[in-house]
DNA sequence: CATAATACCTGACTAAAGTCAGCTATCATG
DNA sequence: CATGATAGCTGACTTTAGTCAGGTATTATG
C-alpha cells in the first residue's frame, strides 16, 4: 500500500476521531456515565438479548450486570428470562427507558444536523460518508424481504428510476413501462428483496410471479456507493432461492445494453439471451434461466 | 435538515466508530495506558509545548503532570524549561521515546494498510475519505510558506498539471509553456504557499517575481476535495499580502477560459483584465490587480 | 515594584471501567 | 441422567481517568 494512501486514511481517521469523541462525550449529558448509556443505546436499537449486547458494546460479563441493575434501579430497564432459554436474560426498556433513549437520540441527530447545516457541498459529503460507512461495513449488509410498496422499498425504486432516465438515451417513464403491481412482487406469487446496510436499503430486487412456473426478475438496482462489493450478485443469488422456494421453474429478465454491468452480470451468472419476450418499449436484451 | 440525511450521517458515524474505536485500542497493546500512549504520540506528532498537549488532549493539569513523570520514569519522555519562559516546559521523547513512538506509527500504518488492502474501489474510497476529512477540517486548513521545489509543492504542482492537461480543449505540456524556474518563486524575488490540511498539501499559489515592481500569480491550485471551503479566496489574500510584503506594487496572472471559477473568482477579487501580456500557447484571459 | 496572572506541580480524593474467581441455574449431549 | 458447557450473577479487587484545592516559581502589568 502506497505511503500516501496510508497518511491520507490516517488524515481521515484523525478528522472523524474528534467529531466521534464529541458525539460520544454528548452522551455524558444526561447524568450517567458512558457506559450505562451506551447500553440503553443498545437496547433502544433493538438489542435486547443481553449477550447480544455484551458481544456488541465488548464488556465483560460481570460489568453488564452491574449495569444492567443500575440501570433496573434507575427504572429505565427491566429484565427477564428468554423465552427459549431460561440461562439467557432479555433487557427492554420501560417507558422512562424509551423516553431517555429517545433524549439521546435526539442529542445524535442534534449533533447530525448541526454538523451538516454548516458543510458546503453536502450532497457531495453525503455520498463520501455513505461510500465510506459502506465500504467499512460491507461484511454487514443482509438482504432481507420487504413489502414492494414499504418505504425502503420505494426509495430504491425511486432511485432506480431516476437512474433509469439518466442512462437509457430515450430516458425512461415507469408509466410507459409494463409496471409490475406490487401484488405480483408479494408473496405467494412473487418476492421483493431489499439489501440493508444498518437500517438503510442499499439495494433491491423484485420477483414477479404469475403463480405459475415461469416468473420474471424486475427491478435490480444496487446504491452507487454501494456498488463493488458484488451485492448485485448476492440479490441475484438471493431472488433464485426465493424463486425455488416459490417452486418456479423457469426466470426470465428484460434489460437495457445502456447497462453493461447488468448483461456481464446476468451472462455470468449463467443466463442464456433468448428472444424478445414482451413489448415493453425499453429493454433490447431477454435473459432466461432454468433452476 | 432531512430526517434522511440525518440518518445516513449517523451510519456512517456507527461504521467509523468501530474502526476509530479498534484504532484506539491497538494503543493499548504496548502495555501502557491509552492517556500515557496519547501523550507519546502527541509529542511524537511534534507537540513539544507542554500546555500545547494539553490542549490538544483536552487533559488537566493535574493529570497532564502525572502522565509526564510517569513517562519519565519509563525512560521515555524528558522535560526541560522553555528557552523562552520558565514557567512553562516542554517536553522531548528520548531515544527509547522515539523507538515506542515509531512502534504506534507502525501500528497506526499496519491498520490502516490492511484496511485499504482488502477494499474494493480503494481510490474512490480515498477520494471520499478525503472530502470528510477535509470538510469536518476545513476551519483547521493553514496557509504556510514553502519552497517549490519541497515534496508537497511538487505534489500540487503534479496535480495542477494533470488537471490543466484533462480540462484544457488543448491539452497541456508544461515545456511548452513558459515554467518559471523556481528562484522566481522564492524569496527574496517571489514566493510559494501551499495550504496544509493536518500535514498533507490541499493547494497552493506561486508568486514569480524578478526583482521589480510587477510579479504574476501562477499555479494556483486546489484540491477537488477542498473545493468549496474558500480556500482558493484564503490562498490568493494570502499571495497579495506575499506581494505587499515584497514591496510589489503590481500583480499579473493568466488563465484560461476552460477554468470559469478561476475566471469568476479573479473578478470577484478585484482583478481586472487587460491585454495579452505574453505569448504562453495556453492563456487566453489575462488580468492585473494594482496593489 | 506590588499585584495579578500564568504554567506547572503535588497530594488527596472520587468515579468509572475493567478483571477475576467462584457461584447458581439451565441446557445440550452421549 | 450424569457431565460438561453456557449465561449470567456477585463480591472483591485493581487500574485508569478525572477533579480540586492548595502550592511554587515565573512573568506581565499598571
Amino acid at each position: 500500500m502506497m505511503p500516501e494512501s496510508i497518511a491520507r486514511f490516517r488524515r481521515f481517521a484523525r478528522a472523524v476521531t474528534a467529531e466521534v469523541g464529541a458525539l460520544d462525550s454528548s452522551f455524558l449529558g444526561r447524568g450517567r456515565p458512558l457506559g450505562a448509556a451506551r447500553v440503553v443505546n443498545a437496547i433502544g436499537a433493538g438489542r435486547t438479548d443481553v449477550a447480544e449486547i455484551r458481544a456488541y458494546l465488548g464488556l465483560d460479563s460481570g460489568l453488564m450486570s452491574r449495569l444492567l441493575r443500575s440501570l433496573e434501579e434507575e427504572g429505565l430497564v427491566t429484565t427477564e428470562t428468554h423465552p427459549d432459554d431460561a440461562r439467557r436474560r432479555v433487557a427492554r426498556l420501560t417507558e422512562a427507558g424509551q423516553r431517555e433513549f429517545s433524549a439521546y437520540e435526539e442529542l445524535s441527530d442534534a449533533r447530525a444536523s448541526a454538523l451538516l447545516e454548516r458543510a458546503p457541498r453536502a450532497p457531495e459529503l453525503l455520498h463520501a460518508m455513505d461510500l465510506v460507512a459502506l465500504s467499512l461495513g460491507r461484511d454487514r449488509i443482509a438482504i432481507e424481504e420487504a413489502d414492494p410498496r414499504s418505504e425502503a422499498a420505494r426509495t430504491c425504486l425511486e432511485a432506480y428510476y431516476t437512474e433509469l432516465a439518466r442512462r437509457l438515451k430515450t430516458g425512461f417513464d415507469v408509466k410507459l413501462s409494463r409496471d409490475p403491481e406490487a401484488k405480483a412482487m408479494v408473496r405467494p406469487r412473487g418476492a421483493f428483496l431489499l439489501a440493508m446496510a444498518d437500517g438503510l436499503p442499499v439495494g433491491c430486487v423484485g420477483l414477479k410471479g404469475s403463480g405459475g412456473p415461469v416468473a420474471e426478475v424486475k427491478r435490480l438496482w444496487i446504491d452507487p456507493a454501494a456498488r463493488g462489493f458484488g451485492l448485485a450478485r448476492r440479490l441475484m443469488e438471493a431472488v433464485e432461492a426465493a424463486a425455488r422456494d416459490l417452486a418456479i421453474a423457469v426466470l426470465r429478465l428484460d434489460t437495457n445494453s445502456a447497462l453493461p454491468e447488468a448483461l456481464a452480470l446476468y451472462r455470468k451468472a449463467g443466463w442464456v439471451e433468448i428472444d424478445r419476450f414482451n413489448d415493453d418499449p425499453y429493454p433490447d436484451h431477454f435473459f432466461e434461466k432454468v433452476l
